[in-house]
DNA sequence: CTGTTAGCGCCTTCAC
DNA sequence: GTGAAGGCGCTAACAG
């Protein structure tokens, strides 16, 4: 019987016996402590290997106070976005030793902070984690991140944020520029009449590429006419409104820049419908490069964020900060690269 | 100083004090066992949620019971299939009091009892989750039902799966059935010469999903064509190969089943790209009713498989089977409906 | 540099 | 019906 039945593991004692060691070596060593000879450190790690030895989380929280838990809190809306970002902090987490797991949040806008307390708490209350991740729209919430600092929790945003929360971690990609990058894309190839379709209006995101189109117009000469610019709400079918719109006119935008992929397919499939030419009678750029924007034809134009690296530097960060002995409100801002993907449904203006 | 602070949280002694009881009366309390006065019931119930007292789930798992922790596991490749199920299984979490966390998995495909056992165990023992969602195309592999079942983690598949399976949990749709709604969709309108663009050969629906298609095909009197039969893998790129193919073909077909969406997508992109009309030279169906469905243009037709239900479904079995009486290894398949939505891809062949 | 001692918070075993 | 010990596997604190 005894061991070797494969259901019953090792435990730290049967690796200290195995390696002829005390247990409180084994563990310096499978913690990476210091003050180890290197001799034993093989041993240990010989024997722990021989033994197929898992440490128990359980234990290790009880004890440390920890959960080797990170908690990822995105909107009740799956998106390839959100997706792509959670698989990037997957991977980190497994490889780091965390375990990522979900929490879906309805909409919190307006809420009180005592509504948002008790809402985190529900959330967390079975296992608290030693950090969350927050996406958009909450990572621009400031009374989400004043709760959570209540509770003890550190926090990594990902995706832009209000200059007031100029604290903790952060990581993104530079919006603003990415933005006049498409602008000038745009007036390099000619166009003047540029509309544009705007994000959801409490993403903070939204409103940065918005204001990076209006100053790279400005920058370029040019005018933004108000009857060119739509509100949008970062997902299809706005787009498909918008370019509906867009093509009614008497005097139609020769170019459109979509806050983001989805919608840019939606003014692709308006124009497709309409038998408009896509970018012969009009270019169309989006942002993101998700999925979405190589499974359509003509492939999309757009800014390639870099998702899934998006998710795991976040983990990372997180992490880091865990174990940095800096002050645990280190605030620290990681900026990405973006990068402009010229495919298919730009080109010159018409005529 | 002491309590109050929010940060450290009472613990069962400090309720048992409150209450004027033992600690053990409490964890009677706490867990739903009997053999306490209604009296002192009541007491503690008070105490506990005077004092906020939240148990401590690293304690509880340490001392050998539940996590409450279920874990999803997938593929390293996000698709909109798996997301959509994730999505219903967190929800169904957040409802019952379980946390939902996700574990990626490389390819197992070939490899060893002894190899899967350690990639599980790498997994899964850090924290031991109450049990496990199997996702294609992990959901039909025999060893790893064989390894988590030896680690006593209860398991609920998604998704069909062999004759072999058949004990445990599984929450699928009518794969076989779907397949022959589409054909009998298909002959309705006039077509005899339909192509067929088969799933990944490592996953069950593709196989189950083909079969339904050549008995269907049969019944209709039709021969199934191998010219016309693609293999695929359930990715928009193998649907455009395939739809490049037919297209090139001296006699093209006048329909393509494609075994789900994204390959549909590809074929009628291939189409795009050739000037040929869709449904006017070609009419496409697809499977899954996933977001592409609706953000291509024309509509697509597809059968509409809840996802989101199955999700939330699994994770209502798999908890639901913890509470059960009966022995742990109870067989429980639960089919859920199906739906053949009919949108522009399809229509009479042509002439 | 290494080993011993004491719990972390809970639940099970056994007395009362 | 209820309570008092003891230990799950690990690590912080202190010896040696």
């Amino acid at each position: 019987m005894a061991r070797g039945t494969g259901t019953s593991s090792a435990k730290m004692k049967d690796v200290a016996e195995r390696a002829g060691v005390s247990i409180k070596t084994v563990s310096r060593v499978l913690n990476n402590e210091p003050h180890v000879q290197e001799k034993l450190r093989q041993k240990v790690r010989e024997a722990a290997e021989a033994l197929d030895y898992v440490p128990s989380q359980s234990a290790r929280s009880l004890r440390g106070n920890r959960s080797y838990d990170i908690n990822l809190v995105c909107h009740v809306a799956g998106s390839n976005y959100v997706n792509s970002i959670q698989f990037g902090a997957v991977f980190a987490c497994q490889e780091l030793g965390y375990q990522l797991s979900i929490s879906l949040l309805e909409n919190l806008g307006g809420k009180s902070i005592a509504e948002i307390r008790s809402a985190f708490e529900g959330l967390m209350r079975r296992r608290k984690p030693d950090g969350v991740v927050l996406l958009a729209p909450y990572a621009n919430d400031e009374k989400i991140g004043f709760v959570l600092n209540e509770m003890g929790i550190q926090v990594v945003r990902v995706g832009p944020v209000d200059g007031t929360q100029n604290q903790g971690l952060l990581v993104e990609i530079d919006d603003y520029q990415a933005s006049i990058d498409v602008v000038r894309h745009l007036t390099n190839l000619g166009h003047k009449r540029i509309g544009f379709v705007r994000g959801s209006q409490d993403q903070r995101s939204a409103h940065v590429r918005y204001s990076g189109f209006c100053v790279a117009m400005e920058a370029a000469g040019l005018v933004v006419d108000q009857e060119l610019v739509r509100p949008g709400a970062f997902d299809f079918a706005a787009g498909y409104d918008a370019g509906v719109h867009f093509l009614g006119l008497k005097q139609p935008p020769t170019a459109v820049f979509a806050s983001n992929d989805d919608m840019a397919a939606g003014v692709v499939a308006a124009c497709t419908e309409r038998g408009v030419k896509v970018p012969d009678d009009l270019s169309i750029v989006g942002f993101d490069d998700a999925e979405i924007a190589t499974r359509m034809r003509p492939f999309l134009t757009t800014i390639r964020q870099p998702l899934h690296d998006l998710g795991a530097r976040a983990i990372h960060e997180l992490i880091g900060s865990f174990n940095s002995s800096t002050s645990k409100n280190s605030a620290h801002r990681v900026v990405l690269d973006h990068e402009l993907i010229i495919r298919d449904t730009t080109g010159s203006p018409p005529k």
